[in-house]
DNA sequence: ATAATAGTTCGTTAATTGGCGAAATATAAT
DNA sequence: ATTATATTTCGCCAATTAACGAACTATTAT
C-alpha cells in the first residue's frame, strides 16, 4: 500500500507531472529542469527525489551533472504500468507541450555557466 | 492538466484507495464505508466527494441511502485506464483484503439503526 | 404532521507539503 | 591545491489537507 501511495503522491503535483513529461523528450539535469520550470534548484531537487523514491525516474551521474531519466524498464509492474499510462496522457496539454519544446532546446553548457 | 491532478490527488490518500478497492466488491452507502474505515461520517463523505469530483466513482440515491459505486464505463479515457490499473493493483494487500471481506459482510439495515 | 435517519456542509485544529534561501557536499576545472 | 560549479540538505514560512463535531438538509418512517 505504502508503495502505491508513494507513486500517487509523487504524481499529484503539477511540477512533478511536468517533469515526468519533460523527461520523455530526453534525460535532463537539475539545472535544465530548473530553467524550464522556473523554480529554485533546491525545490526541483526535492521534486526529483520524491519521484525517485517512487521509482518513477532514475538518476545517473555524468560529468559534472546528474542526469535524470525515465526508467528503461521498471522492475515494479505497477510503476511500469503507470509509466505507460503517463506516456499516453497529457500529450495535448499546452503547458506540457511548451515544456517539451523548451526541454528540446535547452543547453546545459550554456545554461550553467 | 487539472483533471489529471484531481485524479492523482484523489488516489494519493490511504482511506480513499481503500474505498476504491472496497467498491470493487459491491456498491456501498456512506454508513457502510464509515463502518469499515472506522472514521467519522463527515470525513468519509468528504473522501467520497473528492473521488466523485475526479469521476472515479458514481453516486445514486436509493431508498434512504446513497449508493456509491465504480463507474460502469468511464467517459474519460484516462480515468477509465486508471480504474483498470487499480483493479489489477493492491489485490494482495492485507489491509485491502480485510476491508473487502468486511465489505462483503456489512449489512446496512442492521448497521443504520 | 412529527420524529428519526442518512448524508452533507462548515468551521476549527493538527499535520503535511511546496516553496525559498543559506549552508553543506561533492565533483570538475584551473 | 584552489576555485568554481552542480546538486543536496536543512530550517523556515505559507498554503493545503485530513480529521472531527456541530449544525443543516433531505428523505423516510411513524
Amino acid at each position: 500500500m505504502k508503495n502505491y501511495l508513494r507513486v500517487f503522491k509523487a504524481l499529484s503535483d503539477k511540477s512533478r507531472l511536468r517533469i515526468m513529461k519533460m523527461l520523455e523528450v530526453e534525460p535532463m539535469c537539475v539545472c535544465e529542469i530548473t530553467d524550464v520550470l522556473n523554480l529554485a534548484p533546491s525545490t526541483v531537487s526535492k521534486h526529483l527525489s520524491l519521484l525517485h523514491e517512487a521509482e518513477l525516474i532514475e538518476d545517473r551521474k555524468e560529468a559534472r551533472w546528474v542526469n535524470y531519466s525515465l526508467p528503461g524498464k521498471s522492475l515494479i509492474p505497477f510503476v511500469s504500468e503507470m509509466l505507460k499510462l503517463l506516456r499516453r496522457s497529457l500529450n495535448d496539454d499546452p503547458e506540457v507541450l511548451a515544456d517539451m519544446e523548451k526541454a528540446k532546446k535547452v543547453d546545459r553548457v550554456e545554461l550553467c555557466r
